[in-house]
DNA sequence: GGCGGATGAATTGCATTCATTTTTTGCAGC
DNA sequence: GCTGCAAAAAATGAATGCAATTCATCCGCC
């Protein structure tokens, strides 16, 4: 007992110390967002529990929660399957979205400050460099940030919350939209519209460049879909 | 062998056939949109285990789910608490539903049927009635039921389920309002002007009446939780 | 008397086990 | 060869058990 040991667990640091239960919810929403679960598949809980080497009890939890998000969906005594998204629930989703959009874009042009200006024009400019060399996936993840960092700025995390996890329902289907280019310069003038609002400060204007953009992202994602099938 | 024996599963009912999982939590939901578990109060697993009859397996993935509808605070290795919304969470809530309300007024209108009508006026004259004989528990169920049938009408499933998860988190806080029964009689004015827009079948109208009234609500909430802290 | 640290009790997190339901496999009959 | 039932296998739903963490109580010390 001679010696004293200097304890540096004062600060807990916070992040990083994700529980094992959230781990789980956020990897596997992440097989799915990705695409590595397909839509509909059957989800054997065993095979789970291999890939991520843990017992049934936490997975399950983590499946009941992805539940309620509606990324999968339980059928009592039958097991687990990945939420089918069939094109007739994408409008819905963009509907709602819009809604929040509208929100975003009416408390986050009173609210922004010249930081949070700043950081979103860096990444709208990233937005920019990356279309300009082609790299989709990168354009793709860029703007899902610049949208998240929109939806912060409006300082109402409930909203954040709620919008983030319309996006990830949407975000399963990106690849689709991806793949039409002419869309992607599209929806960048329509970025620097947004810009140009919030840099003015104006609600509605800003409210309406991004519901009209969110109107835009759905008929191109239906119109894409539509090619496919 | 030799009877046949009508099988009268071929009508799976849907209903009525809730699983453990959805009871425990419909109910624990239910005991804290009631105030049985106080805001804040630990929930020990033990206990509820007992109240319910059930395993900590089931509950454990009941409280998940309920953490995740934001009625539940999880704290890691230390247990549950009924999650304490403070004054300052009212406010986004409210918010957020606002642009919901928007939205609801803006496709109910579009959207909505003679037999719809009919049977949201008939939930409206209850309303009138319970209000004129001073039932204010009946009162507020009826309100409810008003506005989640007005939701209902914008026929988007997710946003009457978003929806109602916020009105249920604002239910918690419904006996504070009913208290003050002037604002009771104000608010029935207000439907009443929400139904001649919804009779007319105006977007923009009634999409402006229901946030106005949503707005007008949270007012009353606020200064009613002030008065009383 | 108040405060800090140690020990035991209680609680949580997860793994394992048991019971029930579903799915698959096998086989008799047509 | 196909259909229909029956038993086996597999998967799910829930209970129990065990390790780890947290909480409560107690004791020594200032």
């Amino acid at each position: 007992m001679g010696d004293l040991e200097l304890r540096d667990d004062l600060l807990p640091e916070d992040e990083g110390e994700a529980s094992l239960h959230e781990t789980l919810v956020s990897r596997m929403r992440q097989l799915m967002i990705e695409g590595t679960l397909e839509n509909g598949q059957r989800i054997p809980e065993a095979e789970l529990c291999r890939m991520f080497g843990v017992s049934r009890t936490p997975l399950r939890e983590a499946l009941k929660v992805l539940a309620v998000q509606g990324f999968v969906q339980l059928r009592p005594n039958r097991g687990a399957i990945v939420a089918p998204i069939d094109p007739e629930q994408i409008r819905p989703i963009f509907e709602l979205k819009g809604a929040l959009e509208r929100l975003i874009g009416l408390t986050a042009a009173e609210r922004v400050t010249q930081e949070d200006l700043d950081a979103i024009d860096a990444l709208h400019h990233e937005l920019g460099a990356t279309l300009e060399q082609g790299q989709m996936d990168d354009y793709t993840r860029l703007n899902y940030a610049f949208h998240k960092g929109l939806a912060q700025i409006s300082g109402n995390a409930l909203l954040c919350e709620t919008y983030e996890g319309l996006q990830q329902r949407i975000w399963r289907y990106r690849f689709v939209v991806n793949e039409d280019f002419t869309r992607v310069a599209d929806s960048f003038a329509e970025h620097e519209q947004i810009m140009i609002a919030l840099r003015a400060r104006t609600p509605l204007d800003l409210a309406a460049r991004l519901e009209a953009h969110n109107m835009r992202t759905c008929e191109a994602m239906l119109r894409a879909i539509a090619q496919i099938s």
